[in-house]
Parts: structure tokens; sequence; C-alpha cells
DNA sequence: CTGTGCCAAATTGTTAAAATTTATTGATAA
DNA sequence: TTATCAATAAATTTTAACAATTTGGCACAG
């Protein structure tokens, strides 16, 4: 019973509380700052530096760092450590295009099977991601704008009602963040480009509580893919091919 | 370069040589045993255990059942060590649906994308599952019809020519294992039960050939579904629901 | 039958040190 | 100067012993 339920705390959510072992700890904020570009991408992530940098001893890094490496932020080489996984436009165009299939198929099945409580709970998130009218910070933009938005999104998704594809969903949008975040980064979010994602998301509203699967996909894949040039474009300035 | 090409391999391939550090050879035995049902579903994996069974200390040995953690055979209770994941009727079900989902998302890619040698390996693989004709013991059912058999269906999926979508179709196949393992004891695999799977594959690369996406997710989908009744009864004749 | 408190067992983490492997440096020879 | 190569330094990987904390079980009293 006791067993059961704390499963199934691991299995629904990813960002837990902040209270658990220490590898866990490490795992995260390790994470947090590989996506947010802290280490550079081929970086030597060196033991001894990562200790002291977080606290921890050999046995919790290790762990931490070997699930880094089954998220595919991080490569180990056998007998010469621990580097942050590179970076490349092939990855890029890859993950994006992986992305846009997996969130398609979500998206149909998620309008074939979602219930009243789904279309409610997509509603509620895109208004509430529609209050964020401008932005001050670029913190802002990361604190309030996107985890409002990943809401939406995952409230989307989740009509799907099938755990094992939004388990890949996030796995493979946590291999997506680290590109994600030079988008976000970049694009400082104008209150222009705010009103046309705005405007984006209103129509993925529509047609998604309309059923009508066929133009959802073809909105939801270009809604995806717009960041796609920018990081690109990034990605190039920074001498990665 | 010694680095990339390092990484290639690891992102390439899962069943690598056997030479490598402790904690991955851990990794793979243990993972294979659970697999296998060596041990039983909700059983607990003792540390003291599992070090002498093994051959290998705490560090290799927490290393590896973390990964076995991500990989959702196993379910970590905080302060209370690990246990194998627990199979149910309703995990059962939705690993099977989204893994038609996803290798039918696959398959139509790979229709839409593949290029000649797709074609030529598609047709060589299911060669090589045709003629295993006979089996005399499960140990050979296990050992050479199912692996031509995974390289038929991983031969069909390659065409699609996204890393990050087959990287994901692996993922799920190692949660499908061990429901699927149960579906392989039971199937003796008569000369009968073979020749309908022959005929199965068969009728599969000829619509694959012809790029009939339809008829080739239609039967994609059957072929992959049969199994589940039979689990099925397993599971119900275990007493799990 | 139901709590309560104690004891044994297990997990989790640290530290130190051994065994290997890789990287570097500097001297020597072509 | 350049290349080779051995010695040395550094880093990874693993073990082992130990401390701290937590859990689980069990006798015992109410």
């Amino acid at each position: 019973m006791a067993i059961a339920m704390e499963i199934d705390r691991e299995v629904a959510m990813e960002p837990d509380a902040p209270r658990q072992n220490l590898a866990i700890n490490a795992y995260r904020t390790l994470k947090h700052d590989i996506i947010r570009g802290r280490y550079a991408p081929k970086e030597k992530l060196l033991m001894s530096r990562l200790k002291e940098c977080y606290g921890v001893s050999t046995g919790p890094l290790r762990e931490a760092l070997s699930q880094l490496v089954a998220d595919r932020l991080v490569v180990a080489i056998s007998q010469r450590g621990y580097r942050v996984a590179p970076m490349s436009l092939a990855e890029l165009n890859d993950i994006y295009d992986a992305r846009a299939q997996l969130e398609g198929l979500i998206l149909r099945l998620a309008i074939e099977r979602g219930d009243d409580d789904w279309e409610a709970s997509v509603l509620a998130t895109a208004h509430r991601l529609a209050k964020v009218t401008d932005i001050s910070s670029p913190d802002e933009l990361l604190d309030g704008w996107d985890l409002r938005h990943k809401a939406f999104h995952t409230a989307i998704a989740s009509g799907c009602n099938s755990p094992h594809l939004l388990q890949m969903r996030n796995t493979l949008f946590d291999q997506v963040e680290r590109y994600r975040h030079l988008w976000l980064q970049e694009t400082v979010m104008s209150p222009a480009a705010l009103e046309q994602k705005r405007q984006e998301h209103a129509a993925l509203v529509d047609v998604i509580l309309a059923r009508d699967a066929e133009k959802a996909a073809i909105l939801m894949r270009d809604h995806l893919m717009t960041p796609v040039p920018i990081i690109t474009r990034v990605l190039q300035n920074r001498g990665i091919s």
C-alpha cells in the first residue's frame, strides 16, 4: 500500500520535492546546470571538482552522473571519466523532428481519447498562460512564462491517457531542453513575440476543442518547430556544426 | 576523434562487448535477470545479497540499480532500498498500446523515408528469420528465433532515420520485454505457430516494399498485439491484476 | 487486540587507500 | 627541430571499513 503510493509518485512526476537522498539532489542540480549551459558541451566533468562543487562524495556523485548518461546529457568514456554531451546541428534537427512526430502522435490520441476534465485542464492552463502579458526580466521569463507554457503543453498531452507515452515525452523533453534554452536566452521575448505565441496557443485550443486532429497536428508541428532556425543560428555563431 | 567514436558506439548499440567497468556489467546482468523473471515482480533487492551474487561492492551496484530505476525495471523507495518493479494488467495494456502506437509512427516514417539499403536489409533479415523452420528446445527459441525476430523488426524501424525515435523504441522495448518473455515461455512455439508468424512477417514485408503505409500500420499493430491475451492469462494465473 | 519501546538489520554516505589507466613532461636520439 | 619513449603525475574506478539514520519486527504491558 505504502509501496504502491511511493511508486506512483515516482512514475507520475519528475520535479519532486527537494528532500531525498544526495544522489537525486546532485542529479537534479547537475542536470539543471547542464541544461542552463553552465557547462559547455564537450566540457570535462572532473570528479574532484564536482565533489567539492556539489558537496557530495564519490558514491552519490557517480550515481547522479550515470543517470545523466541515461538521459544522454552526459557521456561516459570508459576509464576517462565523464563529459557533457556534445551538441550539433544534426542532433538539433533530429531531436526536434522526433519531438514533433511524438507530440503529433500524442496530440491525435488526446483528441481521440480526452474527456471533459481534459478539455477543462487545457482551457485552464491556456488561460493561466495567456495572463502573462509582459515580461520584465529574463528570469521572469523562465520562472513565469515558461513554467505555465510547459503546464499548458503537458495538459494537452495528458489527454492521451498513456503513462508510458507521457514518460517518453518527458525523456525527450529533457534532451530538447538544452537546445530550447538557447532559444529562450536569444529571444528576449518582446511583447510582440509574446502576442504571437499567445495567438498560436489560442488557435491550438480552438482546433483541439473542436477535435480537429488534422489541423491540430499541423498547428502543433509549426508551433514546435519555430525555434529551430533561431537555435541553428546560435549554434553556428558558436562554431558548432 | 577518439572521443567521438566512443560516443557513437555508446549511442548506437545496446548489447555491447562485455568488457567495461563493473557498474555496466552489473547493470547488464541484473537487467537480464529481471527480464527473464529470475526475480519476482515486487521482490526486495537486498544490497548484501546482490553484492555477493554479482561480485561487486556498493558503489558500482548502486550505479547499476539507479540505471535500472531509470529503465523502470526497478523502483527505489527512499531509505528502504530497491525492489523489482511491479507488474500489472494495467501496465501490460498501456505498454503494449504505447508500443503499437510508437511502432506505427516509426513504420510510417520508415515507409516514407527508407531508401534502397533499408529495403535490402528488411528483405535480408526477413529471409534469415524465415529460415528458422523448427525449434527443438526453448533455449533455441530465445537464442535463435527471437534474436532474428528482433533483428527483423529493428531493420524495419531503422528506416525512419531518426536516432532519437529509435532510442525511444529501445527504451520502451526494454520495458515490454519483461512481459513479452512471459509470452515466449508460454508459447512453446509449435511448428504451426511458427508458420503463422512466418506468414505475418511475409505479409508485412509485402506491404512495406509496396510502400503501403496504411495497410502496413494495421498489419503491424495486429502482429504486435497478438501476445497480449496470452500474457493476460498468464498474469491472471499468477494472481496479478 | 492494540500500542510502546527496544533491538537487530538495512540503507545511505564518508573517508582512505589500492589498483589501473590515461595524460604529461622532459630527456634522448634521429 | 622533431620524434620517440620512459618516467612521473594525475585521474578514474573500485574496495573496504566505518558512522549515522532509518526501518522492521517482536516481546510485553495495557
